[in-house]
RNA sequence: GGUUCGGUAGUUCAGUUGGUUAGAAUGCCGCCCUGUCACGGCGGAGGUCGCGGGUUCGAGUCCCGUCCGGACCGCCA
């Protein structure tokens, strides 16, 4: 006899009368003396299965009362409607009447309670992730992850891309991110590297002239985790040849679009674009979250010389005008000042300025700036920003050297706008920002660095300054934005030998080093290399934002926690010494 | 590498200025209950206060160290 004729989530009233036979878990047991009720789960539903004195046997009653939640049962009943109907429930209009139960395996009281709102702690989550799995919401979340990845894979499929798996074992690199290394037991003393990304590989495929490709690929990369990075995780890998920027962002714009309106009905129109530079002038980021104005408003002149010294000797002055928050508190302003003076933030100090109800303005530095100065304050914002300041507003002004300013203030817009609550997870804002700089110059290091990655395009009308002064070189790079979240981002790429080999003098390769590294895309780039560009999305990340969580940890089905451990598997662990010499690897002793 | 918050019953947490027998909710067990669906009522069991050391007449509480977990900075081409 089958375990089931049906799924716990999908027999109604047409069914009433017909016999089931169902199998799930017990998700509780309601027991009233007289009658008796099971909700039995499974990843489809619950439906309710009724005993009742009189009606059911003695011995099946007795049976059922010594079930515990999360035994694994078979039961066969009558489909029946129900005396009282549970609207919240789709199957709330029937129950089952048992005549048969059967337990296929017990189980112990689980850990912690596996209901929508669980009481478990996310250690515990993760040390029973197999019972956390069981709660809808989290069911729900890879549920979602299984649909954008269906989208994914027909959208592209029906635009010509051809999904092409690459290799996980390569090759180390020093570039970018820490590899995750894997030694070689056949090549003493060699490794290899798992992907940061495919990204030479799809270059490759590209040379090789399959002009659209996609995968969906797990990356690797050794750095500290967050709430929204893993060691390991998905893109969604792409790259096409004979296209130019325009091109990209019209195919992948019509991606976004595609899941955006599939999953969440919404279809946000064609995407805002916005260069680089204006994104750190306007948003002191280059992600702004755009579901909210507050943009910058840049005061410096206005305010120097009226003799308050963090004004005066700061190399810029900038605000922004929270709407409404004239009600802020002195409590709540000294919170804001504390926020932006943590070390994270790095600010000095924090000015405020409310809008009164007449209009008129009262700031925390009005011994400095009289009525009529302060008046003027409010005009620079309508000046440069696109809404004006209104009666009831408050604006919050930081000084000090320019980018570092600008950084701590992006903070302090995103934090009130989290305040004012004017980051509705359902509201879907994008935005592509464009035209990145080449090549970013670290301090410590003394020499440049991609700051996308070494095979990025310079645009051509830059390429004159390579030389001269290759830190204002803008690239042919593009990020696409979600609501203050990076959730793409690629290039137009090198496909000129002589222009890949003076990247990678220009980033302090010699050309033995470039040769060991990338000696095979060098040579490919002399077997006829196509123009070709690309992108990635983070596929975690993305789900997450569709699902309107915070962490993308729901959205895997197995993560890593904060030290970059499984604490299920108990991984990573020690390997035996034996292991160890077949790997070429001393043991190291702690 | 750093900052910060936390670790007390199976679980989530409270625990006052250092002071008698460490509490609540939930879960678990037992009894009761004529339609429940977060059922309800009554009763019960359940604790190495993460670990080690120190201060003290006395430590869940204070100090030092350590382990574990969360969030963040650095890092993440």
């Amino acid at each position: 006899m089958a375990f089931r004729t049906h799924t716990c989530g999908e027999l109604r009233a047409a069914q009433i009368e017909q016999t089931v036979t169902l199998s799930g878990w017990v998700q509780r047991t309601r027991d009233k003396g007289h009658v008796l009720w099971i909700d039995l789960r499974d990843r489809y539903g619950i439906t309710q299965l009724v005993l009742e004195d009189g009606v059911e046997s003695a011995d099946l009653i007795a049976a059922a009362r010594t079930l515990g939640r999360e035994f694994v049962v078979q039961v066969t009943g009558r489909v029946v409607e129900r005396y009282s109907k549970n609207p919240n429930l789709p199957t709330g209009e029937i129950e089952i009447r048992v005549q048969e139960l059967r337990t296929l395996n017990p189980a112990k009281t689980p850990p912690f309670l596996i209901d929508d709102e669980t009481d478990g702690g996310d250690d515990l989550r993760m040390r029973y992730r197999y019972l956390d799995l069981r709660r809808a919401p989290v069911r729900r979340a890879l549920e979602l992850r299984h649909r954008v990845a269906q989208l994914t894979r027909s959208y592209l499929d029906g635009q010509g891309f051809l999904e092409v798996e690459t290799p996980v074992l390569i090759k180390s690199t020093p570039e970018g991110a820490r590899d995750f290394v894997v030694p070689s037991r056949m090549n003493p003393g060699q490794f290899y590297a798992l992907p940061q990304s495919p990204q030479t590989f799809k270059q490759l495929l590209m040379v090789a002239g399959f002009d659209k490709y996609f995968q969906l690929v797990k990356c690797f990369r050794d750095e500290d985790l967050r709430a929204d990075r893993q060691p390991e995780f998905t893109q969604i890998d792409c790259e096409m040849s004979f296209v130019e920027q325009e091109d990209i962002l019209n195919t992948f714009e019509g991606l976004a679009r595609h899941l955006l309106g599939t999953i969440r009905g919404q279809d946000p129109g064609p995407f805002p674009r916005m260069t680089y530079d204006e994104a750190m002038r306007r948003y002191g980021s280059d992600k702004p979250d755009t579901r909210f104005g507050m943009e910058f408003a840049e005061l410096t002149d206005a305010v120097r010389g009226h003799g308050f010294a963090p004004f005066d000797g700061a190399e810029l002055v900038v605000g922004i005008c929270a709407p409404g928050a004239a009600t802020y508190t002195r409590k709540q302003l000294d919170a804001l000042t504390d926020f932006v003076k943590r070390p994270q933030i790095g600010a000095t100090g924090l000015v405020y300025a409310r809008i009164e109800a007449d209009g008129s303005v009262k700031s925390s530095v009005d011994k400095f700036f009289g009525p009529e100065l302060l008046a003027q304050w409010p005009a620079v914002f309508a000046d440069q920003t696109p809404t004006a300041p209104q009666p009831g507003d408050l604006l919050l002004l930081l000084a000090g050297p320019a980018e570092k300013t600008r950084k701590a203030l992006n903070e302090l817009r995103l934090l009130m706008g989290t305040q004012l609550n004017l980051r509705d997870k359902d509201v879907f804002r994008p935005l592509w920002v464009l035209d990145f700089p080449l090549l970013e110059y670290n301090e410590e290091e003394g020499r440049y660095f991609a700051m996308h990655h070494p095979f990025t395009s310079p645009k051509p009308e830059d390429e004159g300054l390579l030389d001269s002064n290759p830190g204002l070189v803008r690239a042919n790079a593009y990020d696409l934005v979600l609501n203050g979240v990076e959730i793409g981002g690629g290039s137009i790429r090198i496909h000129d030998r002589l222009v890949q080999s003076r990247m990678f003098t220009l980033l302090g390769f010699s050309e033995e080093e470039a040769k060991a590294q990338f000696g095979f895309l060098l040579d490919a780039f002399e077997f006829g290399a196509p123009p070709h560009g690309g992108i990635a999305f983070g596929f975690d990340r993305l789900c997450s934002l569709l699902g309107g969580a915070d962490s993308i940890r729901d959205f895997i089905a197995f993560p890593k926690n904060n030290a970059g451990r499984d604490v299920m598997i108990d991984s990573p662990s020690p390997l035996a010494p034996a292991q160890l010499t077949e790997l070429h690897i001393g043991v190291v002793r702690g």
